[in-house]
Formats: C-alpha cells, sequence, structure tokens
DNA sequence: AATTAGCACTCTCCTCATGAGAGTGCTAAA
DNA sequence: TTTAGCACTCTCATGAGGAGAGTGCTAATT
C-alpha cells in the first residue's frame, strides 16, 4: 500500500512521539500533541491501517502503538527531515580533537565522542592498512638475533614486527638492505599487502648467492609477510545501553551485551555494510543477527587523504533519534578523515 | 571471637555450597550433605554464633545464610585449601599461548584464557613501560617535516611518536643524532622515564650554539617527553556477568557494567593494590568502590625478565571458587612471565 | 464518503488475600 | 552440650478484584 499524506503525517508523529517517551503511543496522545485536527477516532482507523501494512504494532490488544523496524526504515528514508549539528556543538568536538596528536588517542577520543554525543555505544574501526602504500622501512637490531622492523605507510600507520633470525645480521648488512628497499619504494608506490612479491624479486638481484639460500633471505620473506589483522575496534559508552527502558529486560540486555563483548561480532556486521554510500543504516532485524534485533546501527565512512580507509558507527535501541545520529556520525567522520589526513 | 574447629568447619562448609548453588545455605542442608554427625538444631545455634561475628547474614529472618566479605575473606585467609590446576588444563594452556608469536596477540589470548577458564571476566594489565631501560631510539623521517620516533626497551616493547617540527632536519643529522644516543645507551642504563634529564645535557655538548635554541632543540626534547600513558587494560568474557544468578538484579548489573566500561577504573584499583604480594584477593566492599561491592577481584602479577611488569586479574561475583581462580590466576602470570621474558 | 461521538470491551498493572513451603529461634528434655 | 519439637516468620506463587488506559466498532453527523 502507498501511505498516503495523513498517515505519513501520523506515522512520523508516531515514530517521533516513541522516540523521546518509549511509551506506547496512543490515538489520544497524537491528537493533543500534534495537532492535525482529528479526532481520536479517525487517528485510531489510520494507526490500524498502518498496523495492518506493518509499519506500526501493538505489545496487547488495546494498548498503544508502537513503530516497526519496517516502520521506522520507511521514516528514516521517506520521512525524516536532515538534522544538523548546532554551530556550538561542531565547535565543541574540533575542541576536544584538538587535544589530540596520536593516532590511537585520536581512534579512542572519536569513540568517546560519539558514545557522550548520542548517550549509545560508539564504535569505531581503525583503518584498514591493506590499501596503504608503503613510504619506510626500518630495521632494528634488538640482540640477540632478534631483530624489530618497522614499516611506516603513506597514511602514516605504524605497523612494526619483532622477527627472529637463525644467524647474525650486521648493523652494516641491515642499512644496506633497508637502504636498498627504501630506494625502490620511494621510485613506485607498493601496496603494503604485495610487499613481498614486489620486493623480494629485487632483493634477489642485490643479495649474495649464498644469502639467498639462508636466514638472511628467510628473515627478508618474514619481514614482507604481514597479515594484516582484522582491523581494531573501539567502543565507548557501553554502559549507555542501560539508559534506555528497552533494555531493562534481562533478555534483550543479553543480546546487546554478547553483541559489546564480541567485538569482531560488531566490527564484521559494520564492514558488511561498507562500501557503496558514506553513512548507512542499519535498523533492528534487517541486520539479520539475533545479537542486534533489538539495536539499529549508525555508521559513516571515513577517508584517509581521499581514501575510503575505515568506518565509525553508533549503536543503540532501534529506538533511537535517527536523524540526530546520523548528523553526528557523518560530522565526526568528516573530521576524523580531515585529522587522519593530515597525520 | 576466636572460631574455633566446628565453626570453622561450618563456615567453610557454607561457603563451599553457597559458591556452587547460589542459594542461603539451612542448616538441614549442612546437616545433610556434609557429615558433620550434628543435628540441624545445633548447626542452626552455630550458624546464629557466626551471624552474630559477621561472618554469615540472612536475606530475611528465617532463611538461609549467606557468607559476608569478611566471611569469605577468613576463608580465604585461613581455611580454604590450595588448589592446583590439572596437568591436562595446563598443557591446554601452554597449547593455546603457543600459537601467539605477538605481544598485542598475547596479550588478548591472557585475557581471553582468564576469561574461558573461570567463566568471569578476565583482565590483563599491560607491562608497565616506565621502569624499562631504553635500548634503541631511531629516527625515521615521514617528509613534511614529520618525525616518527621509535624507542625501543629492553622488554622488546616499542614506543613510537610522530612528531612534527617547525623546520627540516636532514637524514645525515638525524642519524648522526640517533647514533650518538644509541652510544650514551649502549654505556649506561637510562630508564624510560629520565630520558630527558639523562640525555639532553649530553646532546647539548655535541649540538651547535644555533642549534641549542632552535626547532632541533626542541624536537629532542619533544621526543624524550614520553608521557608514560597508564598502561593499556585488556578486557574478555563481559558477557559472562550474566550467567551468574547475582547479577539478574539490573541495580548490580549496572554497577559491575560500569566497571567493565570505564576500563580504567578496574585498572587503577588493580594498580592500587599492586606491589607487595604476588597474588591479591579483593573481596566486595573491601575495595570501597561501589561498582565494585557485589565483586571480587583477584590478581596475580607478572614479570619480564624478573623484573615486575604488570598483572593479570578475574572479577566476578564475591561468590566465586577462590581456590581456583587463584590457582588459574597464579599459573597463568606465570606462563605469561615466561612468554614475555622471551621475547 | 469521510469523520466523529459514544460505549463496550480488552488488557495491564497494582493491591490484597491466601496458603504452601522453607527455614529459623526457642524451649524443654535427653 | 546436644537435640527434638514446635511455633513463628518470611518468601513465593496464585488468584481475585478494581482502576486505568486505550482500543474497536457502530451509529450518527457532516
Amino acid at each position: 500500500m502507498e501511505l498516503n499524506e495523513r498517515l505519513k503525517t501520523i506515522l512520523t508523529a508516531v515514530v517521533h512521539r516513541y522516540i523521546t517517551t518509549a511509551e506506547p503511543v496512543s490515538s489520544a496522545i497524537i491528537a493533543q500533541k500534534y495537532h492535525l485536527n482529528l479526532s481520536t477516532a479517525t487517528i485510531r482507523h489510520e494507526m490500524y491501517l498502518l498496523e495492518k501494512n506493518d509499519y506500526l504494532w501493538q505489545p496487547h490488544t488495546s494498548s498503544g502503538r508502537i513503530p516497526t523496524d519496517k516502520g521506522y526504515r520507511f521514516y528514516v528514508d521517506n520521512l525524516m527531515v536532515k538534522n544538523y549539528l548546532k554551530e556550538k556543538e561542531k565547535r565543541e568536538i574540533i575542541q576536544i580533537y584538538r587535544q589530540s596528536k596520536e593516532f590511537e588517542e585520536t581512534m579512542k577520543i572519536t569513540s568517546q565522542l560519539l558514545s557522550k554525543l548520542t548517550n549509545n555505544i560508539g564504535v569505531v574501526l581503525a583503518p584498514v592498512i591493506y590499501n596503504n602504500v608503503v613510504k619506510n622501512i626500518q630495521f632494528i637490531s634488538l640482540g640477540n638475533n632478534r631483530i624489530l622492523t618497522v614499516i611506516v605507510t603513506d597514511a602514516g600507520l605504524v605497523c612494526q614486527k619483532v622477527i627472529n633470525v637463525s644467524g647474525e645480521i650486521g648493523k652494516d648488512r641491515l642499512n644496506y638492505l633497508s637502504n636498498f628497499i627504501n630506494s625502490k619504494l620511494a621510485e613506485k608506490d607498493i601496496n603494503i599487502t604485495n610487499l613481498n612479491n614486489m620486493l623480494l624479486e629485487e632483493l634477489e638481484k642485490i643479495i649474495s648467492f649464498q644469502e639467498r639460500f639462508n636466514y638472511i633471505h628467510k628473515f627478508l620473506e618474514e619481514c614482507f609477510d604481514i597479515k594484516y589483522s582484522e582491523n581494531k575496534v573501539y567502543l565507548d559508552g557501553r554502559i549507555n545501553i542501560m539508559k534506555h527502558p528497552e533494555f531493562k529486560e534481562i533478555d534483550k540486555l543479553n543480546y546487546i551485551l554478547s553483541l559489546i563483548d564480541e567485538e569482531n561480532i560488531l566490527a564484521a556486521t559494520i564492514r558488511k555494510y561498507l562500501g557503496f554510500r558514506k553513512t548507512k543504516i542499519i535498523i533492528g532485524k534487517e541486520s539479520k543477527l539475533k545479537e542486534m534485533q533489538n539495536c539499529s546501527l549508525v555508521t559513516s565512512e571515513y577517508s584517509i587523504k581521499g581514501k575510503p580507509a575505515g568506518a565509525i558507527g553508533i549503536l543503540g535501541p532501534t529506538r533511537m533519534d535517527y536523524p540526530r545520529m546520523i548528523s553526528i556520525a557523518e560530522y565526526i567522520s568528516d573530521k576524523l578523515s580531515e585529522i587522519l589526513s593530515e597525520f
């Protein structure tokens, strides 16, 4: 069924009311607060139609109505009015970001900002590393045949690895090798994931026949074998879930708690929806994850120097103030992109 | 009051019973299950004495008894029998550790092990860095007047920092500086926290009069200004709290959740008790933290190459199997010490 | 045809009463 | 000192009853 204007207005009213009170919405409240110049009976009839079409539901006959996932979805796609942060809020966000100079701290601050501003759970997926270009490689001898390899990428990410070698490699040799590699890196962009195939061949030209078959070769191989671990997740504001009346029920709490505990599930969900639009909204059961069935997730992607890098997210009850969540997510992901690009 | 043997036996029985069932313990159950050859009336009388002396309490008159914090404390200090892990369990732990080569991963695995083995929350405090000796410093130019400083300590910890300089510093100059610093570091042990006062003076001797007042000096100062951020906390098994009947009550859950959310509170608590014994047990209100009043925390310190480095912890309800928790905490902290010392 | 007033009906929620059950405290006897 | 016996206390589950919120339906009105 195509919703006519009046039905849309009523659905909007129900969503707004439910978002603010968390109580089933009655026809009387709509008539009273939203000045539609309609009697409760008419509103009741319209709500009945909305219910029949799955936009609303009732916890029991003779109680008010609550939006369904489909109702929220329609609201988000067709009804809501975009919200913009106040200048004052924007300034505050910038102010907070100014404190941080470091990558880790920036991630942490971002998740905190998200949770503080929204009263929900803030999620930040650290930048994926596999499309980064390697800028510089350094070898630092730790003694005891242990060598620390530091790989720096164009996005300013630093990747470190301690490697055990089975024989001594002199400082000069290490320097020679790293200088050679760095000169190659300067010549052309090499992606972090294919360091191995791009460099090893070149290196074989300059290392001795002997070396080609001994521990030095093995060492180099191991250096370049970056298993780009699933990117890190930063969470903040877990306690916020307790503020929402929907999670007074122990079962619902259980679901969201296991979501919070297993950060990977959450990260995987965000990652799954990554890619073809900056901001995405996943409402309740849309995610197919039973742990998420009472939650919505608003995600927004950020980039580093124009290249897509990661995403942030806001996790809360399906009953959330979507326009505000979206504006916050978008503003913060923009700021984060700027900051990380400067690093 | 000094507890006589019989009172001790009964207290032990009550603690054991309550730990396994989470139900108030009646005199009849004690008589039935613990074969003391005493009538319920006698046991009742003894329990009454224990209650008067604050070792037990009743949720209401005419219900069974529950140990108080003091009761648990007495049990832990005087009554419990030390428990040892089975060889099979030990082997499994070693097996799991074998998978991990990296520092981060080791920390994560440790917290997972703790939570899986105990059905409680596993906590790991990463090694503190401020008593580490600096082994090596490297400067890597990132371009755009940005320099990455990598500091490596004797414990194999790596500390990185990107510094903005307000003028160009050539590669040769950077190399010269780092070589000089490294030679000084090789001469004598310098603690990471006083890099600044130990090195800056020496460096001033070798840098030009000009440099002494310009950005190069500032750069070096900034390099050595390591704010040894509070050490990182790894948590695992948050969801486990839902398994314990005591946290069915939403208020208690709220407390422990805020503890879990603000990892710093937990870390600070562990840190507060750090120092004069390997394993520590904090029971309920002993911690003075209202968020911890329904919880107990078993912590055990680990070391790197013999030097105290950090601690692990197990967080659960006061009603926990202390002997087992202790044996797990101690075994894991020992293994962790070994592994980190090898890194 | 659309809207509305009116009202019976439904369901929740709170309170109170009731009774069973678990476990105690006390007393008197062993 | 220990115990049997019993009255007493408190919880918990159950059900009844009534208030309140809100609906669905119908007949009347616009």
